[in-house]
Order: structure tokens, then C-alpha cells, then sequence
RNA sequence: GGCCCCGUCGUCUAGCGGUCUUGGACAUCAGGUUCUCAUCCUGAAGAUCGCGGGUUCGAAUCCCGCCGGGGUCACCA
């Protein structure tokens, strides 16, 4: 099999949300795959649409991803530049041989006059062909008019790695713009030039470009390149509705995934599972593996809707997989304000017993708190605890101070506590939910917190006794 | 409107003519793990496989029609 080249090919116009990200993936994991190439292309050519910013952005975002290009804007290859902005000249090059070979020609209308062209196609609910409307003459292409393909329509039959024999018939084939009047090309001719210059062997894109493969498959005989395989990807939906995941409806950042503190692996698995399996039941993937199976023939050919609860649930997955090291090197940002300047081996200890109730980074801080800082008493923990607020405030009080004396005597190691913890429960003759309920809220004030004794153990024996010593006197 | 794509639990999906009165996962609910939250385990509820025909001894799976959703018909990509 010939070396496999595959491209990633955004538009700078903005952020990159979960579904560029998604097509982005994809193409990487193919290529990774067989040992070929992943490209970036910066498809640059509609200058009115840029936001300035999105190439270091795409860049940042697809670096936290893990995606890695062999050929891009920053990666200089043999075929670059990879900015079609940087590629006019080879685009006019281009466009003149078709010329010259009779298959360009300016369009002599104004934009008023093809607008108008138009609205009579749609009155006639017909479906709108510039080769309707083709002139019998034109003149040089002096690159003031914008310079259109001549098709010559005819049925196709073309094969798609995801969606599998496709075929249409000579109706959409039609004359398009392949040089726009201020001398940029349309991404229609860019991208064709472009894929066949660079070598790219497979183009994965998303479906929206569908109808217009055959236009291409035309151009492509024109020019005489070879066609690359091709492989359509179906939408990601946005959470509600039938819409394509935009970003006019609130499609968020990739990068904001990353500041909450989304794991890159996390994500990367998510993605690939909206689409795609590997035919066993088996749900989370590291990386590694999933550029290991993954296979375009199992893709999915309908759209998949973003679901974040899945996404939420498939990062704590990732979380738990971790080592405690590598966590604490991840969690390094997210600690609470109140654990500056604490040991860090008193901050891992915190995150080994924090670990399996965490969802994503961000929820590190109030999950944590309580270790680091005194927190004001709050009357509603009791209040809203339905064993506890059947208790008088004295009997709760006294509960605290033999519970006190006791935990007075006792080293605060794990077994200790655990002892004498199940000691208090027979001795005060309560039940768990109510004895350890009640020092869980003097201790931590807190709603809730990993299991009494460890935590107990790692606050330590003058901070418990002081919180409860707190308590106490509140009551 | 023409053309194209899609249609299995709320969601992501398995399924490629019989082993499917559709399997798994997320979410939901209930129970268990001597306390909370979470993890983990068990269980419940949840899909007339979009609808109607046909082929077949037998169809979620093949064929036809319809319906529904989406895309496209730009000097945007």
C-alpha cells in the first residue's frame, strides 16, 4: 500500500469546537495508524471571514489534544507553504492551464446580474446551474472577473471509506468559481490543488461537502490528477435539536474542556466514540490503543450528538486510571487558593484520597477545602441532615464532647481512628449515620468528604479537635 | 423544489438472514459495600428496530414505496 497522507484542513475563523476537533482526530488516527503523514492546512482564502488569533489557536488546541502534524504552518515541509494565503501564485498557475486548455473562463456577469439568476431558479423551485446562464464568448481573464471552471457534466459513481458506494447523475455538476475577483482562490480549487501538490492520499472531511464531491471528482479529470480516496464523516449534533454542533448555537471551545480540566485523553476518547467502536463492548480507550484499531470502515454513518454527561463520566474514568503522580502533575493548577505554599506531599496525600470522586480538575478546589482552611460553621448541614436535625442541639453537644475525650487519647493514625471510632459508636450507642455524620461536619464543614478515618487522619489530631472544639461551643 | 446522506432504548452504540421476545454503555431509579459524596457491585425502568409492502421456511438485517430529519444548490469553507 502507497504511504498514506491525510490532511487537517480548518479555516481560521475562530476557535476549534468538538466537532472540527473530532475530524481533526480522526484524520491523525488514520495516518498514525499505517505509519503515514497528518498535514495541517491553514485554509486562509477568504480574508473577510478571519479572526485574527485562530491559527495559534487550532495550533494550541490540537497540541492539547496530542495531535501531532508532520507537515503545517509551523512544521515546514517539502510541499509547503502551508498557508494557502502564502500559495496564490501556484493557485493562478493552476487556473491558467485550465484556462489555456479551454476549461476557465472569466464570468462576464456582475454579482447583481448571477444573483439574479439565482432568485429566478428558486421562484421556479429549480435547482440554480451557472451553465444555465453560460456565455457563448468571454474574453481574457484579465483578473478582475472572477474566473469559473467550464464542467462538462456526467454521471459519477465514487466510493467513500464511510459511507460506501455513492453515485450521482450530471444535474450537479455545474460551472464554479474557481478565482474569486480579488485574486483568492475558492476553497473548491484550493483545496483540489493543494491535496494533489502535498501528496494526500486520503481527504476525511465532514459531511457538508458531500454534494459537492462530484464537482470535484470533474475537476479533477480536468486537471488530470489522480483522485485521492475520500471519506465523509457524519455531523456531531449539537446536545437538543437536529442541528450540526456550531458555533452560532453555543458549541464550546476545545480549550475550555482543557481549563476545567478535561484530559486530553479523556476527550480524544470521547471523540473517537462518537462515530466510532471497535465491535466489542469495550468503552474506554487510551490512545494508544485507539490508534491501534481504529478503522474508517467502522465509522459511523449517521450523525451522533454530543453528549457531555458521557464526556463527564469518561474523564473521572480517565482520571481513576491515572498514577497519584501523574495526577498531581495534572492537578498542579487547580488546587485551592488555600493550599498555596502547602507540602506537597500533604497536597498528594489529599489528591489520593479526593481521586475517585473526581470528575474533572476544576472541582478540585471545593472538593478540597476543607484541608487547607477552617471553614465558617454552617447551621444548614445539620438542619438539612434528616437524622441529625431530629436531635436536640444538647444531645448533639454531648455526642461532640465524649466523642472529644475520647479522640483525645488516641494517635490520629488510620487504625486508631478506626478503632476508636467504632468504639464511640457502641459506647454513645448511635448508629454510624448519626455519630459519624456529626464529626464528619465538625471536622470537615462540609456537605461531604472522603471516608472519616483518613480523612481525620491526614487533617490531623490538633485541627480535628479544635473544629470540634468549634462546634461545640456553636451549638 | 431538484439532488444527496441518514433513521435500533432520552443519549452513544452492538447487530451484516436464524443463536435477538434486540446486547452493552451514559443518564435515571432502587438496593448493597458498618457514615456523607464518589467508586465498585447487583437490580429496575427504558427500543412496536421510522412506517407500509415484498422476497424468504425465517428480516432490525435484502428489495421497493412512503414518512421524518439533515445537507446542498455562495466571488464561505
Amino acid at each position: 500500500m502507497a504511504n498514506l497522507r491525510t490532511r487537517f484542513a480548518p479555516s481560521p475563523t475562530g476557535y476549534m469546537h468538538v466537532g472540527g476537533a473530532r475530524t481533526a482526530l480522526f484524520g491523525w488516527l488514520v495516518a498514525s495508524r499505517s505509519g503515514g503523514q497528518f498535514i495541517l492546512r491553514i485554509e486562509d482564502t477568504d480574508k473577510s471571514r478571519e479572526v485574527s488569533g485562530s491559527i495559534d489557536h487550532i495550533i494550541e488546541s490540537l497540541s492539547w489534544l496530542g495531535i501531532k502534524w508532520d507537515e503545517g504552518p509551523d512544521k515546514l515541509g517539502e510541499f509547503g507553504p502551508y498557508k494557502q494565503s502564502e500559495r496564490l501564485k501556484t493557485y493562478k498557475e493552476w487556473a491558467e492551464k485550465l484556462v489555456e486548455k479551454g476549461r476557465a473562463y472569466p464570468d462576464p456577469y456582475t454579482p447583481e446580474q448571477v444573483e439574479d439568476y439565482r432568485k429566478q431558479a428558486a421562484e421556479a423551485k429549480r435547482p440554480f446551474l451557472y451553465r444555465d446562464h453560460r456565455p457563448e464568448t468571454t474574453g481574457k481573464w484579465d483578473g478582475s472577473k472572477p474566473l469559473r471552471f467550464k464542467s462538462e457534466p456526467k454521471s459519477y459513481a465514487w466510493h467513500d471509506e464511510v459511507l460506501g458506494d455513492l453515485k450521482t447523475g450530471p444535474e450537479v455538476i455545474d460551472d464554479f468559481i474557481i478565482i474569486k475577483s480579488d485574486g483568492y482562490p475558492t476553497y473548491n480549487f484550493a483545496h483540489i490543488i493543494d491535496d494533489h501538490l502535498m501528496g494526500i492520499t486520503l481527504v476525511i472531511r465532514s459531511q457538508e461537502f458531500i454534494a459537492s464531491v462530484p464537482k470535484f471528482l470533474n475537476l479533477y479529470e480536468a486537471l488530470d490528477f489522480k483522485q485521492p480516496n475520500l471519506a465523509t464523516l457524519p455531523y456531531v449534533m449539537g446536545a437538543s435539536g437536529n442541528k450540526k454542533l456550531g458555533k452560532r448555537d453555543g458549541a464550546k471551545d476545545i480549550l475550555d474542556y482543557a481549563k476545567e480540566g478535561y484530559l486530553p485523553e479523556a476527550m480524544v476518547n470521547f471523540l473517537a466514540s462518537l462515530g466510532w467502536n471497535d465491535g466489542t463492548e469495550k468503552e474506554i480507550f487510551t490512545v494508544k490503543e485507539l490508534v491501534e484499531k481504529f478503522d474508517l470502515s467502522r465509522v459511523q454513518r449517521s450523525p451522533a450528538r454530543f453528549d457531555e454527561d458521557r464526556l463527564i463520566w469518561m474523564n473521572g474514568a480517565h482520571i481513576r486510571a491515572l498514577s497519584i503522580d501523574e495526577l498531581f502533575k495534572l492537578a498542579k493548577d487547580y488546587w485551592p487558593v488555600e493550599a498555596k505554599g502547602t507540602d506537597d506531599q500533604y497536597r498528594q496525600s489529599v489528591l489520593e484520597l479526593i481521586q475517585e470522586r473526581l470528575k474533572f480538575l476544576s472541582e478540585l478546589a471545593d472538593l478540597t477545602r476543607f484541608f487547607f482552611t477552617d471553614l465558617p460553621i454552617d447551621d444548614h448541614l445539620i438542619s438539612s441532615n434528616k437524622l441529625l436535625n431530629t436531635i436536640g442541639p444538647e444531645v448533639l453537644k454531648g455526642l461532640l464532647v465524649n466523642s472529644r475525650s475520647e479522640l483525645s487519647k488516641i494517635d490520629f493514625s488510620v487504625e486508631s481512628l478506626k478503632n476508636c471510632l467504632n468504639n464511640l459508636l457502641e459506647s454513645q450507642d448511635q448508629k454510624p449515620a448519626v455519630l459519624f455524620s456529626l464529626i464528619r461536619i465538625a471536622t470537615t464543614e462540609s456537605p461531604a468528604s472522603p471516608s472519616l478515618a483518613e480523612t481525620m487522619s491526614l487533617l490531623g489530631k490538633e485541627t480535628c479537635l479544635k473544629r470540634i472544639d468549634n462546634l461545640i461551643q456553636h451549638l
